[in-house]
DNA sequence: AAACAAAAGAAATTTAATTCCCTCATATAG
DNA sequence: CTATATGAGGGAATTAAATTTCTTTTGTTT
């Protein structure tokens, strides 16, 4: 993994409909090289796939909630089973289990409040949980799939340039 | 905009790589209509674009932190300037602006806790902010890109939006 | 400097995207 | 009712891009 290879990676976190040739073109190589870079990367797992983002307002999504919940320290069983019905819901975006006052996070895209609401009450129809606290974002400011590549390990340590 | 665009959607949130062929087989058209509706997708603006997903973990940004920030009630100015800074860090991968106790929220990717900490050190650097307060998330239960698409209108939306 | 390995590139081939043209169904005006 | 526009679907030709094959370059080791 060098230079390159984060050259096509950021263009591929941008836009993955770009042409190899043009990629290849981008970074200063012929397609066959670039290509193949792109292969290994697939193989490697470093990407891991491609997908279409959807417009949010569009789909009638734009409704974001943040939900923290604080559990006093339930059984493995209780956590097993929290885990699977809440990553069911298409609703739940992010899931998270984090250190300190709350357990975990989640981000829960909605139409509305009212959705939101009806969301909530589906949630702890099928599971008990303590305690749960809610935060509507009122606007989203950045919102992004690109990853820093800036903490990339790179062997031929050419760091630097673009 | 009917349930075959909404098959169309789902599958290529799931997977962009999908021969146009094949998304028609599975959507059950044949591939020229089946483009043609993709393309007015594309056009709609509802497929806002199409991108690489990496794995967190193989660059080397496995870490993830929570920033809660409370700001006393700042300027406008300040505001604006607040904002332009954070979105420039390609560390921030999400930036709210919430309602609640906590003003904005931030999603930050970082190798390590070392690395928030120079994170966290250029950000004060760059911006006063009153009350900062991070907590990292020790797992990532669940992350999609998937939005879900049952709050779609289904009808043939002629209304005019936009 | 010879020999090898690893990466790059040109050109051919295969596969997929895109266009063109036709059919069918529905709806609407004359 | 009939004629005619309109919009969606589909087959087949065309164009563009991905992938493979083969050759060349570059860099390294002995």
């Amino acid at each position: 993994m060098d230079r390159l290879d984060r050259k096509i990676l950021r263009l591929l976190q941008e836009d993955s409909t770009l042409a190899v040739a043009d990629l290849a073109k981008k970074v200063g190589l012929s397609t066959t090289p670039c290509w193949r870079r792109i292969q290994k990367m697939e193989e490697d797992g470093v990407i891991r796939k491609r997908v279409a983002l959807l417009d949010p307002a569009k789909i009638n999504t734009k409704v974001t909630v943040f939900v923290s919940i604080r559990t006093n320290s339930h059984s493995t069983e209780w956590l097993k089973r929290f885990s699977e019905v809440i990553v069911e819901f298409p609703e739940v975006v992010e899931f998270y289990r984090m250190s300190g006052e709350v357990d975990y996070l989640l981000r829960v895209v909605v139409p509305d409040i009212a959705a939101y609401d009806a969301f909530y009450k589906r949630m702890i129809a099928r599971i008990e949980i303590r305690d749960v606290s809610s935060a509507f974002a009122m606007e989203q400011i950045k919102y992004t799939t690109e990853m820093p590549l800036d903490y990339m390990m790179v062997d031929n340590q050419k760091s630097g340039e673009e």
